[in-house]
DNA sequence: CTGAAAGCGCTTACAG
DNA sequence: CTGAAAGCGCTTACAG
């Protein structure tokens, strides 16, 4: 390896020109008080001349800093996976500037019960975090925290699912609309005009689960815009555990069954159970996320297709954006994961 | 921002409980000679115990290396603008890790001209450069550089296509032979038994070009493995330019018109302006890379899907690898890209 | 074979 | 408002 160029360009250069001494150039990079307007003008403008770039390394070495991040996301339960796959992703990239003087340190909450959630809040606020990094399942609660958030001055950014004009520095996930509209789009060659469609959101706190509301407007308004004469009903289930779930779809599908059935979350594969133990064959099944359990549905074909949104790359440009970001340097505001098909033919293909 | 806890795990640490000074110390951390082998066996003992983690920072900004890498790949032609997007996740990787004392130098050679892969090839070697990106599309020339790379212990990494037993610390890129047979899986969703299939390379030095040949044999397999009575035949097209292409073609289909043509590489688009001057409707098309001329007869439906692999991707983690490797990280040594299958239906969302 | 000193490009008290 | 000194955790000559 070379050595690296003479160095014309550091903050002793600086000073140099300026006739001043290191600590004065220190305080005017650093925007710290107690420099004449005068001698500040002068050094600013020298650092202009000179396309001054502080040395990273040497910063992070002296300041003896440590840059303390926090993550929030939804505990791993045995009733979906998913959140497996953010986490790798968040410790992926955790590990990789942990060189940097970089601390990530996780929390978790029960995605039935908005308590766990606050509590966690409470928590990382005390804890004084100098970024975080934030899964808002939980819409009012969440703006409740950004809000504390924001007074603290602590920047955030926000993966899986987007919260309008919350100041933070990046939303890292799906377009969730788009998502909903390429869902039914898709459905179309599954079904014919006129049959019946239903929508099923299956959360315990579905009125704070906005995202998945968002995903059911994208879905409706591809119908609608495209005037097909399908019918679209839909039902809401407030309990996560099978039997409820049974319950309530046989009771729906007595009344009216659906030609094609669109799950807004990953958890399709209970209804894909509930199709299997009732020997239903003739609906069509779409639903999300790259589970094992979903892709046991698929294989058999009970799960017509999975839609995916890279939750694991989610988490790891989670991390490296709000990292980014408290480097000063710039960060995309919207990353939009790509949405993916994933079908019976191309499953064993996908990487998370 | 927390300053960091006391440290009672650097240098300084290991010296004072092994009674040595810390240039002793340093010189068993960095195997430099000239220590004996009892106080050597002290200090590891020691290392051990503290699970002593070099400081990455205070190594670089005192040793004032550069990490220097280099970057070969092919220039983007008028005929194809695919290496835009592996260039740019290099570009992307490059600025990021700029400020660690990393400069990536970029190198392109014409993929039609085998004189300027090894005119760079020489170039790099006589830079000395720490670690090597490359795209080894010419597989004599490309194995002759790596050989030589090794003599001069010069690390690699390869993207895009892979060579075997080259000793490269990872490669990343696609499956090829699995990306052929992906598409002929896809492909029997449009034909049906016993029609006919064409094979279509296009390339000026196609016997150098092994990535296509491993897709077609990929693709050969898929179909043999399933005994579909399809019949496949192939053509070698070695003029790159749109007339040669149509003559060839022409005399082609006059002598046996297929249902099906598979073009190997994102040159597929040529194939469908054939289709479209020569009014071809019944022939279905499939090809690769997400190309803005390949969109376009994508949009009409004269191609039917492509296959495209996270080109930007590429680029970026080979850079990104190359570099951890450089900084004595460990690194998945085969990092396959997804097969992305694009339709009319999603491209819009496709991120390349 | 080993040690002591200087220095990498910054930041952080402290002194004036 | 400004400067001089010490120090971050290493590496690099140089001296012995």
């Amino acid at each position: 390896m070379k050595k690296r160029a003479e160095n014309t360009t550091g903050i002793r250069e600086i000073a140099k020109r300026a006739n001043v001494s290191i600590g004065t150039v220190d305080r005017v990079i650093n925007n710290r008080p107690g420099v004449s307007a005068k001698t500040k003008e002068t050094i600013q403008k020298i650092i202009e001349e000179l396309d001054y770039q502080p040395n990273i390394m040497a910063r992070m070495l002296a300041s003896k800093k440590v840059i303390r991040i926090a993550a929030l996301i939804p505990s791993v339960s045995n009733e979906t996976g998913y959140w497996n796959a953010p986490l790798k992703g968040i410790n992926e990239a955790a590990s990789e500037i942990r060189n940097f003087g970089v601390v990530v340190d996780n929390y978790f909450f029960d995605q039935n019960a908005k308590q766990t959630f606050t509590d966690q809040a409470d928590n990382i606020l005390k804890q004084n975090y100098d970024g975080l990094l934030l899964a808002p399942m939980f819409e009012n609660e969440s703006i409740a925290f950004l809000s504390r958030c924001r007074q603290n001055h602590i920047p955030f950014v926000l993966i899986n699912s987007d919260l309008a004009d919350q100041a933070n520095v990046a939303y890292i996930g799906p377009d969730l609309f788009q998502s909903g509209y390429l869902a039914a789009h898709l459905s179309k060659y599954l079904i014919s005009a006129s049959q019946t469609v239903l929508v099923v959101n299956i959360s315990r706190e579905i009125d704070l689960h906005h995202h998945l509301l968002k995903k059911e407007e994208g879905f409706r308004t591809s119908f609608e815009k495209e005037h097909t004469g399908v019918a679209i009903d839909k039902v809401d289930i407030n309990e996560t555990d099978y039997d409820s779930l049974q319950k309530t779809l046989k009771r729906v599908f007595k009344k009216n069954k659906p030609d094609l059935v669109f799950v807004t979350n990953s958890r399709v594969s209970s209804v894909a159970r509930f199709f299997e133990e009732n020997k239903i064959q003739d609906v069509k099944l779409i639903g999300y996320d790259f589970l094992e359990e979903n892709i046991e549905y698929l294989k058999k074909g009970t799960i017509d297709f999975l839609i995916c949104q890279k939750p694991q790359e989610q988490g790891y440009k989670g991390v490296m954006s709000i990292y980014q970001h408290l480097l000063q340097a710039p960060v995309e505001s919207v990353q939009y994961m790509p949405i993916d098909i994933i079908t019976k033919e191309n499953y064993s293909y996908y990487k998370n």
